[in-house]
DNA sequence: CGCACACGGCGTCAGGATCA
DNA sequence: TGATCCTGACGCCGTGTGCG
């Protein structure tokens, strides 16, 4: 786990973070993450926030398991159980692609940039904000409390441009069990708004000025060392072997089960978190028809002596 | 303090879905 | 068609909470 240092003044260009995380893998975070305060937030503001992956400065392993681990996105939304998920979750909103049923190679987008169907159009977060995912990627984080049409335009960030190679997309946000904000991105990694900077490991440079840090996590875990390749069937011999040959398929197969429950579980938690935030915002958003409706009804038959 | 209960996380198994 | 993946179900364990 690495603190991402909020860098830059927030005015002008975009500030550029890089950060290294314990994997070794940089990140390259362009724009200011940064949560507006409902006080400060006047007017619509602009801001390019990309979490990109830089590919070329690992050439190890990890990199690799970036691509797989995009690659697997892929696969599994061409299921029809995490297919059907994603596709509840955009179901009501029409300016959401659902993801198609087959796609040829050469209209699926390339392994290096992961792009899937956004699950959903709104979040809320638990500082109270609403963000908003519109079609292109568009994100919009909005304060619930300010006045407005359905409080949607205080602030609103934009994946803009083409992301570089290895770029990935902030792909929804969520909040944590612990209350923080989440962005989810693909590959299994979530952006983390830090509670307190001290958190931030000591090799990390400090949160400069009143800029929120931010943590890049990978939530999944790596497989454990040690896993030795079963030898070949046809280099096997005695019935002691025979067994040691079963055992570690077996050890193996129960490890990666493991792994597989454990993934499953926190999609599981994911998904019903989006579906709570959901229930919010709808919440919000059918309070406020109302009191529209009621408006109108007043406006329309005004009262007669 | 001890006990019962609820709750969440984990490991495992089984069976369906999907891939190669 | 076998291998692999995903996920529901089950049991176990640790932790928190309320109660006597």
């Amino acid at each position: 786990m690495v603190s991402v240092a909020g860098s830059g003044t927030g005015r002008g260009s975009p500030a550029v973070t890089l950060v290294q995380l314990p994997s070794g893998q940089t990140v390259h975070v362009r724009g200011v993450i940064q949560t507006p305060q409902p006080s400060v937030i006047q007017s619509p503001q602009i801001q390019t926030v990309q979490v990109a992956t830089i590919a070329e400065t690992d050439e190890s392993a990890e990199s690799e398991d970036v691509i797989d681990s995009h690659k697997r996105r892929e696969i599994l939304s061409r299921r029809p159980s995490y297919r059907k998920i994603l596709n509840e979750l955009s179901s009501d909103g029409p300016g959401v692609p659902k993801i198609e049923e087959e796609k040829s190679e050469e209209e699926r987008t390339p392994p290096h940039i992961a792009t899937m169907a956004v699950p959903t159009s709104i979040y809320q977060t638990s500082t109270g904000q609403y963000i908003a995912i519109a079609q292109g990627g568009t994100i919009q984080i909005s304060n619930p409390g300010s006045d407005g049409v359905q409080g949607l335009q205080a602030l609103t960030m934009t994946n803009s441009g083409a992301p570089p190679p290895g770029a990935t997309i902030v792909q929804y946000a969520a909040q944590s069990a612990d209350g923080t904000q989440q962005f989810f991105v693909p590959g299994s990694q979530v952006v983390v708004q830090d509670e307190e900077t001290e958190l931030a490991p000591s090799h990390m440079a400090a949160a400069t000025g009143d800029m929120p840090t931010y943590q890049i996590r990978a939530p999944t875990t790596a497989l454990p060392q040690g896993v030795v390749m079963a030898a070949s069937p046809g280099s096997l011999h005695s019935p002691q072997q025979l067994a040691e040959e079963a055992t570690r398929k077996r050890e193996l197969r129960l490890m990666k089960n493991r792994e597989a429950a454990k993934e499953c579980r926190r999609r599981k938690k994911e998904y019903v978190k989006c579906l709570e935030s959901r229930v919010a915002v709808l919440e919000v958003q059918n309070k406020k028809l109302i009191e529209e409706l009621e408006t109108l009804k007043d406006i329309c038959s005004p009262k007669t002596d």
